[in-house]
DNA sequence: TCCCCGATTAACT
DNA sequence: GTTAATCGGGGAG
């Protein structure tokens, strides 16, 4: 039997959450049922770091982000894509992990209808496509995972360290020398794969 | 107020 | 490989 992880898995700094995420596996209720995926991507936001939302201080977007841990941070990116991050840290700090990527498990029909008929591979294979797959948009902005019941992490074997890659992250220009993005060596469901 | 840029993706050439 | 879609933040004017 899964259940949740506690807020104090989240109350540390993000660069020991966001590997400990791996392998853990993330549910989401829709209408039609809970979604599940495993976590196989993701990427660490800390405090005083430039490539962070959080950098510039809070604002009507990010201030999830600076409230308890264990709370979504949803925001849009580009104007059309949301991506999902976990709120790690102390309250106030302003650090969260962002989800890249997982494998579908539970709910892939639903999640097909969601990614508009999109292929297996493709259906969490990236941060706005997993978002969407499980139906994660601004509404869920603030939500706790801990105690909530729209969306929440469940306990699971995670992943050896060994088994752990570091590399920069995706995307970032400013702080792009922070290897703070941790993927499952060798995952074949990874956005893109670890050099 | 205007302009540029970004933790992206899908549909092109 | 290139580009449109489209929104919030931040700096210039």
């Amino acid at each position: 039997v899964s259940r949740r992880l506690p807020r104090e898995f989240y109350s540390r700094a993000a660069e020991q959450v966001a590997p400990d995420l791996l392998g853990r596996i993330i549910a989401a209720r829709v209408p039609t049922g809970v979604l599940r995926a495993r976590l196989v991507e993701v990427e660490a936001y800390g405090p005083a770091d430039p490539a962070s939302h959080s950098f510039g201080g809070k604002t009507r977007r990010n201030a999830s982000m600076f409230g308890p841990p264990g709370h979504l941070y949803v925001y849009l990116s580009y104007g059309v894509h949301h991506c999902m991050n976990l709120v790690t840290g102390p309250e106030g700090e302003g650090s969260a992990v962002l989800l890249r990527a997982a494998e579908p498990l539970d709910g892939l029909d639903e999640m097909r209808l969601r990614r508009g008929g999109a292929a297996d591979r493709d259906l969490c294979r990236g941060p706005g496509r997993l978002a969407q797959a499980l139906g994660v948009d601004l509404s869920r902005d603030g939500a706790d995972v801990v105690s909530g019941e729209e969306v929440w992490i469940e306990d699971g074997p995670g992943i050896p360290p060994g088994a752990v890659a570091r590399t920069p992250r995706v995307g970032v220009t400013r702080g792009a020398g922070d290897l703070w993005r941790f993927v499952e060596a060798g995952s074949s469901w990874l956005s893109r794969p670890a050099p």
